[in-house]
This record gives C-alpha cells, structure tokens and sequence, in this order.
DNA sequence: TCTTTTTTGAAACAAACGTTTCAGATTAGC
DNA sequence: GCTAATCTGAAACGTTTGTTTCAAAAAAGA
C-alpha cells in the first residue's frame, strides 16, 4: 500500500473510479475528516447514509486490506499531527550506529526522558517551584543509595540560589537527631526509586508528622513514601540492563533549577557573584602562601 | 461524568488515587498521549504492562462507564483540536505547555543528550569500556564541585560490578596519601567540566605521572586535565540558564555502566545476587529487633 | 423494451472486542 | 507474624464489530 500521501489524499484521488453510494460515502469523510473517520463501519455508514459492506468495499477500493487497516493508518497520521514537540520522534535516530550499545542504550534513555517529561504535571512542577522558592523555608534533601548522588547535585546548585539547605548524612544514624532543627512548613525533598530503602520512608513519615512539606522525586512504580508526600514527581527510569537510568530524574532536577532561577534572578545573580569572587579569593590566598 | 477539564487532566488529576498497575497504565498513557489511547483494550493494556481488566477498572475509575465511552471522550476532544481550519496545523500541545520552563528546558537538554551522542567517538568509548573491565587495575573516581555527585554515582553503580573501586573524598587534602595506594597501570576517573577545578587537575597529574591511565569526562571546551590524560570522552552541557546539564554525562555513565555489564555478565550476576541476598540479610536483622 | 451487468444493502456469519468472574498474589492492619 | 482486605491477571463470557453472502435494485447495453 503506498503511504507517499495522506489519507485525505488518497480519498480524493480514488474519486473518478467510484460508484454513486461510494461517492456519497468519501464525500462525507472528506466533509467532515477526520472526525467522521474515527468510528465504527456502523457508524459511519449511518451517518453517510450508506450500508456497511459499502464502506468495506470502499477502503479495499482504495488498497486497504480491511476496516482496521485503514483506521490504523488514520491514527498514524493523527498521531504525527497530534503530538506535542517533547513528544515528537526525531529523525536523527536513524542515523546513529544503532548497532553499537551505546546508541541502542541511549535511545532508551531519551525514550524514558521523553516519556517522563510528557507525562509531567505542570501544575505540580510549579507548585514545587514556589515551595522551594519561598525563602522561608528551609530545605532538606535525602535519598537512597544511588539517588543519594541526586540529593548532593541539587542541593550543590541549591546553595548558589538560596541559604538553609541542607544534604542529609548518608548514614540513617544521623537523622533524627537532625529533625530537631526542622519546623513545620519546611521542605522535606525525597528521592527514592526502587528498591525502596524503608530507612528513607521512615524518615519521611517522621518529618510528615511534623507538619513538613514532603517533595518526592520518584519512579513509574511510585515509592511507598507518595503516601506522606504533598507534591509527586515521577520518572520513568526503566532501561535494558540491570539497573536503571536516573537520567529523567536529573532532568527534572535541572529543569526545576532552571526555574527556580527565573523565578528570582535578582536575588541568584547576586548570590552567584558573590560565590565567584568568594572563588578568586581563595585562589589569591593559595598563591600567597 | 464532568467535561469541564480534558481526557489529560482527568488522568493526572486520578494519579494519587490509584493503585500500583494502574498508575503504571497512567503513566503510560501521559506518557504517549494521545496516540496510545487510540486503539483497543488490549493494545493498550500490552503497551503499559498490565491486562485488560485493569484497563476497564481503571477508566471506570476516573468516571467513565467503560472503554467505548472513555474512547468517544477522546474522539471528540481530537476531533475539536483538529477541526476546525485554523487550528488544523496547530500542534496538540497549546502554546502555554511549549512556553512552560519545564518544555523549554527539556528541549535543550534533549539536544544537547543527541549532540553528544552524535559526537561521540566509539572506539574511545570502548577502549574506557575495557579499561574499566580489567580486574587487575583499580579504579579511582574524582570530581569537582558539581561533578562529585556524577562520580560518587558511577562508584556506587561500579561496585556492583567489580571490587578495588574508590571514590576519592571532597577534601582535596586526602589526595595526596590515597596517591599512595594507586600503582602504575590503574585507572583515575576524572570529571571535570567549566569551571575547570585547578586541584582536580593538579592531582590528575600527579597520577598521570605515576604511570596511570586518566580517563577524562568533560564539556566540549575541554578540561585542561585533557592533557594527561588518556582517553577523553566529552559531552554538549549548555543550557539557557546559569547552569550546565550533567544529563549527557550521565548518560555516558550509564551507557558505560550497561556496556560493562555485557562485557562481563556472568560475574556481575552473581556480584548482583550476593548483594541482594546481604540486603535482604540487612533487612532481616532489622525487623527481628 | 428486455436482457445482462453492475451496484447495493439486509441478513448471517466469524472474528475481535470489552467485560465479568474468580482464584492467586500483594498489601495493609492488627 | 499472622490475618483480613485489596489488588491483579488468566480465563470465560456475552456483546459489538467487520466481513461475507445473496438476492433485490439500479444501470447499461441490445
């Protein structure tokens, strides 16, 4: 079947070669694409006022091997048009050596970041965005083992933004004595993909009941802590091997610096000129000794 | 059934209702909204991982009466979009989800991951594949202000795989006595990216001439660690913003993660399965308290 | 006009579909 | 650590769907 042309296209080339039922029938979808296209045969026999092994006939006419084929071509072209931009498969794809497994690895990570970015509620995002905005606060970050790395990442650019932020400890040992400087109203951020660490949980429920704002950054299968947790953001992380990718994880990360940036650069241009000349500094006291 | 928001918000808006197979169905469909809502139960149910039933409880859930007339929602909001003439070539996200930071952020940082990936040189990456898959060198990782955190996640994943893997401290005063330890041959890990730290590359030199192999992740204006070191892989890193991204960084990593766990999977198995067995062990000894 | 050919839809049919049931698996509560 | 409650998918079910058959209707050719 040749697909050099859309739909609407073929319809109205197969014109000239019709009967007077089929005629009535491809002027209708055409009157009313792709809507009128969508349904059943029984459907849109009724509505062009035709029976239904008409339009049968009609799509074999037109080089379809039945119905579903033909309304599978028809969401094919929806789906081009319908697509948002993060959405869209690039073309580029094509042409990387798609036999080396770095390129077959990466597909799947952009396909997880894709996936993940789409799915991402805005309103949740910015919701975040002003929590952690708010000066008044004070922000906490924990995770497991490997999104440990992903707390101390968003806590260093946290830093140049903002004061009263702190990474906890690694060891769970340290923890609750540090929920004594935590007041209600301040911001608990939690990374936990699987395997979930219920030393993690735990400690997210405890600040919970202390009346603090849990922000849980997460996986697809949602880790047990959502239940205490005011804000979820989620990751699809899944890729072929035997661990999983915390690319869209950092994305995200980075996409909620970026702004929380905009949303005060005044204050964040300030802090970062501070922290370079801080920088030179230090380098100026290196020299001299 | 309310109609006042659309088939999109309805899903998100059910998310922290749901159960564990039915978000993961959500996620799946945000995920490729809305080609893969398009079709039958059962594609839909096999595309998202779960069966069927979940599928029909799940619409039943957010408010429908079944799968045909969650579908017919879907028809008539598509078909509202692609209606009318002037919004026919209008892609389906409107123009406040392309304006928001989050999309425009991501876009960049999905730019930057295909760039990246384009440019990167094969045989270099294999060659830091195989370096890293020699048992008889040991490893060391270093990093900067940012990029600790990259090369604390590469250790913590490496050792999975492979013992006499080292992540070297924050305080570049413990450099000079871990030097000790490291023989002719070994491997040092170097992140570095702008702004290039002077003491990372001080130390990398120091290895370097004590005979061991530098590999280099860094930006594409290139670490000046690049000239003692062996093998350098790059990534594109800038955003509008005023920070980097590490996603392409990361993505190496994790490429490289994947790419040695082929390269020795009979070993990485049984290191896995040890390590899940003293977790479970771990976990065990905790509940009997 | 009458015959032949083509077109068309009602009815019957088979395949695919959405839905329900139920037992096993998982999770939550005590 | 056990029990109760909830969740989940395989299989069976009845329904809808697309398709085929066939005879009536329409058109074309004589």
């Amino acid at each position: 079947m040749t697909q050099f042309q859309t739909l609407e296209d073929q319809l109205r080339a197969a014109m000239p070669a019709m009967t007077r039922a089929e005629r009535r029938l491809a002027s209708h979808m055409l009157g009313n694409f792709p809507l009128s296209v969508l349904g059943t045969v029984a459907t849109i026999a009724q509505d062009a006022g035709v029976s239904a092994p008409t339009v049968v006939r009609f799509v074999r006419k037109i080089g379809f091997s039945g119905y579903p084929e033909f309304r599978a071509q028809l969401h094919e072209e929806m789906g081009e048009r319908l697509a948002s931009p993060i959405t869209k498969h690039e073309k580029w794809a094509d042409r990387l050596e798609i036999d080396h497994p770095l390129n077959r690895f990466a597909l799947r990570v952009i396909e997880n970041l894709r996936q993940t970015l789409s799915q991402q509620d805005l309103r949740t995002f910015d919701a975040v965005r002003d929590l952690l905005a708010d000066k008044s606060r004070s922000v906490y970050l924990i995770g497991g083992r490997l999104t440990r790395s992903i707390a101390e990442y968003f806590t260093t650019a946290l830093h140049v933004m903002r004061s009263d932020v702190t990474l906890l400890s690694s060891q769970p040992n340290t923890w609750p004595p540090a929920l004594l400087d935590m007041s209600a109203g301040d911001v608990l951020v939690v990374f936990d993909i699987r395997r979930y660490e219920p030393s993690v949980q735990q400690f997210a429920e405890l600040a919970h009941a202390q009346q603090m704002e849990v922000v849980l950054f997460t996986d697809q299968w949602v880790s047990p802590t959502a239940g205490v947790a005011r804000h979820i953001l989620t990751s699809q992380i899944e890729v072929p091997s035997a661990w999983d990718t915390i690319v869209p994880l950092i994305a995200l990360v980075e996409s909620m610096l970026s702004a929380l940036q905009d949303a005060n650069w005044q204050d964040t241009r300030e802090r970062l000129e501070r922290m370079e000349r801080f920088y030179e500094e230090m380098l100026l006291f290196k020299r001299m000794r």
